[in-house]
RNA sequence: GCCCCUGUAGUUAAAUGGAUAUAACUACGGACUUCUAAGCCGUUAUUCUAGGUUCGAUUCCUAGCGGGGGCACCA
């Protein structure tokens, strides 16, 4: 519709004798201020001389409604914007209709999508919850934009962390967990042992050189002792992420580790010495990329042990991507924190193979603040994410504690309301914000959260299980709702976070849809009303924009709550 | 020191260069007793500072100040 107007005013231009300009057909943020507008006369005043009312007006005097029937009302308003208002007949008639298909940027494109790589022998902490939720999100943009995706995960099992995890439990074997011990008990058992290695390391030289051993050893499989550690600890943490991704929704096709990439990553890094794309240090044997001469800084790719570090690791990833299967883009998502380091992976990747470097794009997300300083794994001051999770559970349990459910719609209503509490309010603002995280605020199950829009479809869904089957070619015998202006503007919402990548055009788009539904349930009668077969005509496209558009999100919609 | 991100009501966020800067939370007040009160209605308050570009700047540019991150063998 916005090209369509577009095309009309071009047209127009040319027959009043206007010179072509830059101009644009917006959602006006104000619904009142119409369906479409147009900055067009606002553009064309200084380049012509004339007043941008003026303009518009001229303009506006050359369409009719009858040239245009999707109109019911063009108009000059403000400082001169052309405001469109759609006719009753072709809102009715948008309501009514099922969703088509986009066409978008991605439509029929391969795209694979890397997220959430938590490390095995480490924590899954919120970092990782927000990497899943984004590109989760992401991933599901691209899909309903039309792009086959494929998911993976990338595990860090092998380099300095997994060394330092395993001193650890070595340090402490009275303690290794039996195979019938819970996850949960392993993970915990992991998780202080890495905590342990990690703070010695830094305290203790002793302890340093030995992990540094440890991890050489590791790399070379040469201590069948540290392998049995190490293939323990490797297995239980996959399994427990196989949990979490379970409850999160998200399904990898497939899992690529650093043990594979490794060994790519350090004879691509090797084999361009001589090209002079990498080059030994000045100061030790450490083979290097000066960034500078991209603007950017030196970052070390194989270290003085010989042993490849996570840059290198990450060349042999892009290239194992691009032999997985043939893409035309290549997603990654990570923390802000990795940014600068991205860039000059990138820089270093781009001489060597630019075709795979040009079709990749990093998405960074923002850290997790809390009010009284910055978490990390190494120090041990996370909030986990399945701490995080059961903690929102049990808030929903709380909640739902004196309602007459049964045990499986509890079970629905705890595992749904509590994903979208979480997900929602990391998917509100865009990504690359940091998020300062207090439980009580940023979790919230009223205004601004996910339950909320979960609960205005719940209601309507109530309603329309109650009346049962109606017709579905209603007509509006009132005026145009707001509400009804605000669902067909989905489809031009989402082509917008397609685009822009960015799931939370989506995510504010339906907490002021569930907004206007529930002002409007709250006002309106529906059923044993006048126009109760429109209002539920209406009631049904609510619930069909917000299932889908939570879907987006990776949020799914209970039957009750 | 250098580089990147960031600065909006008391708080947390929104606003594709546009019209009166939008919500939620908190506080206080209210309605209904009708389809789920995780709801609805109402009241108060905001663009870090100084310049610039523009018909128009929260948005773009420059400088300053504040916050976060990164800057050689962690990931």
């Amino acid at each position: 519709m916005q090209e369509e107007i577009k095309k009309y005013i071009l047209k127009d231009l040319e027959k009043l004798g206007y010179p072509q300009v830059d101009f644009v057909v917006e959602l006006p943020k104000d619904i009142t201020n119409g369906d479409f507008s147009t900055n067009i006369a606002l553009v064309l005043s200084k380049e012509i001389g004339k007043s941008p009312k003026e303009i518009a007006d001229s303009l506006v005097a050359t369409w009719t409604t009858e040239s245009t029937p999707a109109f019911s009302k063009i108009e000059t308003a403000g400082p001169g914007f052309i405001n469109f208002y759609l006719s009753k007949e072709y809102i009715e008639n948008e309501i009514a209709k099922p969703f088509a298909n986009l066409q978008t940027q991605y439509t029929g494109k391969k795209i694979i999508t890397e997220f959430t790589d938590p490390n095995p022998f480490k924590q899954f902490h919120i970092g990782h919850l927000m990497s899943n939720t984004i590109g989760e999100s992401v991933s599901r943009l691209f899909e309903i934009g039309g792009a086959d995706v494929t998911r993976v995960c990338y595990n860090g099992d092998i380099g300095p962390h997994i060394a330092k995890g395993i001193w650890g439990m070595i340090q402490h074997t009275e303690m290794f967990p039996q195979e019938q011990d819970s996850l949960e008990d392993k993970m915990k058992y992991m998780g202080d042992a890495y905590v342990y290695g990690s703070n010695q390391y830094e305290e203790d030289e002793k302890v340093q050189s030995e992990i540094k051993e440890i991890n050489k050893k590791l790399f070379e499989g040469s201590d069948s002792e540290l392998q049995i550690y190490y293939d323990k600890g490797r297995a239980w943490s996959l399994e427990y992420f196989d949990t979490i991704y379970k409850k999160l929704g998200t399904e990898f096709k497939h899992l690529f580790f650093e043990t594979q990439t490794a060994p790519i990553g350090k004879k691509i890094v090797e084999d361009n010495i001589a090209t002079g794309i990498f080059e030994k240090s000045e100061e030790s044997e450490a083979i290097i990329y000066k960034g500078e001469q991209d603007g950017l800084h030196t970052r070390v790719f194989i270290n003085s042990q010989g042993l490849p570090t996570y840059e290198a690791k990450d060349l042999g990833l892009a290239v194992m991507k691009s032999e997985f299967g043939s893409y035309d883009l290549s997603i990654v998502v990570t923390a802000q924190e990795q940014n600068e380091y991205f860039k000059v992976m990138l820089a270093a990747l781009s001489m060597i193979k630019p075709e795979v470097a040009a079709m990749t794009k990093h998405i960074s997300h923002g850290m997790m603040q809390f009010a009284d300083g910055k978490m990390s794994s190494r120090k041990g001051n996370v909030i986990t994410g399945d701490t995080l999770l059961e903690q929102v559970e049990q808030k929903v349990i709380e909640k739902i504690a004196e309602r007459e459910y049964s045990e499986e719609e509890k079970k629905e209503i705890i595992d749904t309301v509590s994903i979208a509490a979480l997900k929602y309010s990391i998917l509100k603002q865009a990504p690359g914000k940091n998020i300062i995280f207090d439980f009580e605020k940023s979790i919230s199950f009223e205004g601004d959260s996910g339950p909320y829009i979960q609960y205005a479809y719940t209601r309507a869904m109530s309603v329309l299980n109650k009346a049962g089957d109606f017709a579905p070619d209603a007509k509006n015998l009132k005026d145009t709702y707001h509400i009804e202006k605000l669902l067909i503007r989905f489809d031009s919402i989402v082509m917008r976070a397609i685009e822009e990548l960015a799931p939370q055009i989506v995510a504010n788009y339906l907490i002021e849809l569930a907004g206007e539904f529930n002002s409007w349930y709250a006002q309106e009668k529906i059923l044993g009303d006048e126009n109760e077969k429109y209002k539920l005509l209406i009631a049904k496209k609510v619930t069909e924009v917000l299932k889908v558009g939570l879907n987006i999100l990776g949020i799914k919609v209970p039957s009750k709550m």
